[in-house]
RNA sequence: GCGAAAGUAGCUCAGCUGGUAGAGCAUCACGUUGCCAACGUGGGGGUCGAGGGUUCGAAUCCCUUCUUUCGCUCCA
């Protein structure tokens, strides 16, 4: 039964982003190109408040935030630093027979001894390894060394799949990896192979000097950035969940190596209570630990902030734990001092770091999900965006009741008047019950009608959009009046 | 990548016992309308994903291919 509402509820938001300009495919007139997605008139100025907001209640609202915008190619070494080179790929088989995938090393895991020995047998260099991680590493880079018999090894170590518990029937091993290469330059050898960044975060930790120099902060003081971020997915979905261009907002929080802890608890709140900020529904957003296992290379601590969507509950951002580990790793790959002097104590320490990562594009989802209703009104289907008025692409529509006896010169002098203020759409066509629904599709807060009580007495009525309710107000009060809520 | 499903108008889809395309909604223009997807008239929009084959004739049957969606591993 979810099931079923899931798929509905993300189609009639791909439809109805299309239709109203939110969202359309990417590169549609060739067919589309998979999981990629391009933002319409209303979609970018939703997009673009809640960018904005994020700024404000991260960057300009704080004194120990700064912001910078890095770009998006970088020397390849900052990814052979941050382990994105090695870590970051995964090698991959399936089973034939019950068409399930499974990520070799996670596999490995689920074998008897017997079979695992029985796999380092098969090896030609034997060596001792200090624990069984480290030998599931030496069988998946033997695999993979030997990729063309890697289905018959599997199969002849009877290798078990644990969905059948049977033996099963092996493809061969490959190796996904997860950034996008291209290269600087007309000439495509390996010296000029960069790649697109798959986090903002890196280009945030190698200007950490830069930035804590000139911007003159102390710790503990953080950098924030939005921007695009690019993963070679192998599994994308869910509309624009997982893509594989993608644009994310992170702000990197340098503070003393003992209070990560509590820094980590104050991000995660924060994080939390900034969606709710939004209009989300308080209930259908958590914070979650990770637990051990779910860890990344380079966390030993982490809080998702999840929502509940139709097809379960999502991440939609990460709070973690860093430690010092970023920037450890540049120093050692770079041979550059990234240290910050402590007065207090006379030293040189390495700040640790708490990252608060979060998808625009997974929070501009949620924003759609979260605010779409369908209700009932006279009979008729009402589909309605209840956005908050502070993120709705449209803040106030304004419509003259009839085209005649200057009711649209009126509503258009309106308009501009509240161009400066608000973003603002001016619509006559169509019946007036017509202009009003559109606007609902379109999320728009307020209705201002000018009909012919405005010819009389400069009033015009001024309409909820979640209510439907009108009331009369002076044409000088309508700033104001809107104004109280954006 | 593997598996499943699907590609016909901007959207949702019908047409698929072969006879060269329709509906509802949307959109545009004009008229009408004293406030919630009203009404009237008219208009624009499709080489039926692409290529090939069978046939006098293919949206429809066959083959190939491309693309998308969903699931599997992963993640913001």
């Amino acid at each position: 039964m979810a099931k079923d509402n899931k798929q509905k509820i993300i189609e009639v938001l791909t439809s109805i982003s299309k239709q109203r300009g939110f969202i359309f495919q990417s590169s549609e007139i060739y067919g589309g190109l998979g999981s990629t997605w391009d933002y319409g008139p209303l979609g970018i100025e939703l997009k673009r408040n809640v960018k904005n907001l994020w700024w404000k209640s991260m960057v300009t609202s704080r004194d120990n935030i700064v912001g910078m915008d890095a770009a998006i190619l970088m020397h390849p070494g900052v990814w052979e630093a941050s382990g994105h080179v090695e870590n970051f790929h995964d090698p991959l088989v399936d089973n034939k027979e019950s068409k399930k995938r499974y990520r070799v090393d996670h596999l490995l895991e689920d074998q008897d001894q017997g079979v695992i020995d029985q796999l380092v047998d098969s090896m030609d260099s034997k060596s001792s390894y200090k624990d069984d991680e480290e030998k599931y590493q030496a069988i998946v880079a033997f695999l993979l060394d030997n990729e063309n018999t890697s289905d018959e090894i599997l199969k002849n170590c009877k290798v078990i799949d644990p969905h059948t518990n049977a033996k099963g029937d092996w493809t061969k091993v490959r190796q996904f990896n997860l950034m996008f290469k291209t290269h600087v330059g007309p000439v495509s050898d390996s010296s000029s192979v960069v790649y697109l960044r798959p986090e903002t975060a890196q280009g945030i930790f190698v200007n950490f000097l830069n930035v804590q120099g000139t911007s003159r902060q102390k710790l503990p003081f953080g950098i924030a950035q939005i921007g695009k971020a690019f993963r070679n997915e192998i599994t994308t979905g869910n509309f624009i969940f997982r893509t594989r261009e993608f644009e994310q907002m992170e702000m990197e929080f340098f503070c003393k190596s003992g209070e990560t802890g509590k820094w980590l608890e104050y991000w995660s709140n924060e994080r939390l209570e900034w969606f709710k900020s939004l209009g989300v529904t308080e209930n259908k957003l958590r914070l979650r630990p990770h637990g051990p296992d779910e860890l990344a290379h380079y966390s030993s601590a982490c809080f998702d902030v999840e929502y509940q969507f139709d097809f379960g509950w999502s991440e939609l951002e990460g709070i973690a734990d860093r430690g010092t580990y970023d920037l450890d790793q540049h120093m050692k790959h770079s041979n550059k001092k990234l240290t910050y002097f402590d007065q207090a104590n006379n030293e040189h320490i390495v700040p640790a770091v708490v990252e608060s990562s979060a998808g625009v594009d997974r929070a501009v989802l949620t924003i759609l999900a979260d605010s779409f209703t369908q209700e009932e009104v006279n009979g008729e289907k009402r589909n309605v965006m209840k956005f908050d008025p502070k993120i709705a692409p449209i803040t106030a529509a304004i419509f003259p009741l009839f085209n005649k006896e200057g009711m649209p010169e009126i509503a258009k002098k309106i308009t501009d008047d509240l161009k400066n203020k608000f973003s603002t759409f001016y619509d006559a066509g169509g019946s007036i019950g017509k202009r009003y629904r559109r606007q609902d599709e379109a999320g728009t807060p307020f209705g201002i009608t000018v009909d012919y009580d405005t010819l009389t007495d400069n009033t015009v009525t001024l309409r909820d959009r979640d209510t439907m309710e009108q009331k009369r107000i002076s044409i000088d009060s309508i700033t104001s009046a809107i104004s109280d809520s954006v």
